[in-house]
RNA sequence: GCGGGAGUAGCUCAGCCGGUAGAGCAUCAGCCUUCCAAGCUGAGGGUCGCGGGUUCGAAUCCCGUCUCCCGCUCCA
């Protein structure tokens, strides 16, 4: 785990992966590009998902919801209520917090403390505890807790924001921390995005980038269960972008204010969810296995605390080189979404379950991926840095991506092992043939161990080198990127044997 | 937002007490090379984050500002 972020990030930017945002204007914190070879990658691991649910699963099927969606949608789903909390900071702990668990928390302690005095004051003159209830009332706490809360929810109600300074200074209310009452003024944070519907400023609607894709799978839920022909248990795939305005964007490209998200929700019958929850769990972690990520690098950690529409929820994380880390959710979320936007638009979101005579509100079973972050996993699995031999017999490091040949952006890389006409004449020929079927590269600068090397560093798998014995009898060698052993192989075979390196097919029913 | 660190060529960095920018790698052109990078020749590339000040003169000193990185806070 000595790979450290900056590093990656470095190699990853002069490797032509991921670049930073806007860079030529200071750079946007929390934004990167992905450049020519990032691309490939990050597309390839989204193909493999795609294939791996949508093609797989006869029934499982694809959808592309727009970015944008209906203003109702983010109330119906609890966004609007959960990503504008007010917060403040208190200017000697620098902890930040939530005002209104702050202010909860303060209140529900002077309650405790009414509760106790009030015990202690019963049992010293000897009165009988049913007096308790009567008496807490008339405790001085106890009353002052019901004011703040009065007022909180008051403030609350009007997102009345200077209200809830001046609370928190009239009351002085403590920092649990530090006990300091010195509060910076509250202030809201938005995490969703917003942006204008209509071209007309005055006449426009302010609506939401979406902060996560889930809700258009929710929302197109009736028209893909119509016209799909569908019957439970079944699942919408769905690979698109989301935004959220976090307040720190950091470490790379793991937390980014504009991402991707792969995500798959699968409609059961009420009852059967938590068999479908235990095969979900199983199907993805062996999806991220069969990439490549060795098994000590990936661990399910179950949430300790659910939310309110959850029976179940666990992540997969990944050893990232700062530590484990979600990579994919897995959520077993009740009847909670449909219902909401039943609830909300007034119309019926239910299943006519055949087998069972009757409708109902299917449960949902979410499968999560962040793809950036799966991006970022394959790089920081796949970078080493390794001692190897040299032409002069000695040993040299060597950085190598070692990516899964099926991820690699680059497949294969063809060489003529000097530039001279005849060497050149051939390994074209190759590359011209192969590039057809592969993503193929072909290199004729600087010595044979330094192109090796150069690909080696782009994660290339297998590389081609024509020599001078491929000019008497048409062989050409094979070279592994991670073995550095060398095949020799007939010209002719060159396609069959990268094709069963490359096959898809196979890599499926491996899953 | 707070605290800390940093901004000089694509990358890694040098540039001491101020005298109008350098190295290695990378890139490009060519030479040389018959299997694991850093041989040869040449070339391109930097308003030294930005603005202001001090000075005859600032990458170098002072002030301001922006950005990035790390930690804290937040993370349905």
């Amino acid at each position: 785990m000595s790979l450290d972020l900056q590093k990656l990030a470095s190699f990853a930017k002069e490797q032509g992966f991921i670049y930073p945002g806007s860079e030529l204007y200071e750079g946007i914190g929390g934004i990167y590009d992905y450049g020519p070879l990032g691309v490939e990658l990050k597309r390839r691991i989204a193909d493999l998902w795609w294939r791996a649910m949508v093609q797989l699963h006869e029934n499982i099927v694809g959808l592309d919801a727009a970015i944008l969606m209906h203003p109702r949608v983010w109330e119906a789903s609890g966004h609007v209520e959960a990503f504008h909390d007010p917060l403040v900071d208190n200017k000697v702990s620098k902890k930040r917090y939530r005002v209104d668990t702050l202010i909860e928390e303060y209140a529900q302690r002077l309650e405790e403390r009414a509760h106790k005095e009030v015990e202690k004051k019963l049992r010293k003159a000897g009165l009988p505890p049913e007096k308790a209830k009567e008496e807490v009332e008339k405790h001085k706490d106890y009353q002052r807790a019901q004011s703040l809360r009065a007022r909180l929810a008051e403030a609350m109600a009007k997102k009345d924001w200077p209200a809830l300074t001046a609370l928190l200074e009239e009351e002085k209310i403590p920092c649990p921390e530090s006990g300091s009452t010195e509060w910076t003024p509250v202030r809201q944070f938005n995490l969703m995005f917003s942006t204008h519907l209509g071209a007309v400023a005055e006449e426009a609607q302010e609506i939401y980038l979406r902060p996560e894709t889930a809700q258009g799978i929710f929302v197109d839920f009736p028209l893909v269960l119509k016209t799909a022909r569908l019957k439970v248990p079944f699942g919408i795939a769905q690979i698109g972008k989301a935004f959220r305005n976090e307040i720190v964007a950091r470490q790379f490209i793991f937390r980014m204010r504009e991402f991707e998200q792969m995500e798959m929700q699968f409609f059961v019958p009420p009852g059967t969810e938590g068999q479908w929850y235990e095969y979900w769990k199983e199907k993805r972690l062996r999806w991220h296995q069969h990439l490549g990520l060795r098994p000590e690098y990936l661990r399910f950690k179950d949430h300790e605390h659910l939310a309110h529409y959850a029976r179940a929820a666990t992540d997969i994380e990944f050893a990232f080189p700062f530590g484990f880390r979600e990579i994919e959710g897995i959520h077993s979320r009740t009847d909670y979404d449909l219902s909401r936007h039943a609830q909300f638009s007034g119309k019926k979101l239910e299943y006519y379950d055949e087998s069972q005579g009757r409708s109902y509100v299917p449960y949902v079973i979410e499968t999560s991926a962040g793809l950036d972050r799966l991006v970022l996993a394959h790089l920081s699995h796949g970078y080493s840095e390794e001692l190897a031999p040299t032409a002069e017999g000695g040993q040299e490091l060597r950085t190598v991506l070692k990516l899964h040949p099926l991820l690699a952006p680059i497949q294969v890389a063809v060489f003529p092992l000097i530039r001279k006409e005849d060497f050149v004449q051939k390994a074209r020929a190759l590359y011209e043939e192969l590039r057809f079927y592969f993503l193929t590269a072909y290199e004729e600068k600087d010595s044979i161990g330094r192109r090796y090397r150069r690909y080696d560093a782009k994660g290339t798998p297998f590389a081609i080198t024509i020599d001078g014995q491929t000019l008497e009898d048409e062989t050409v060698t094979i070279r592994d990127r991670d073995t550095l052993q060398q095949i020799r192989l007939p010209m002719a075979q060159v396609r069959a044997y990268l094709a069963e390196k490359f096959d898809v097919a196979q890599w499926l029913r491996t899953l």
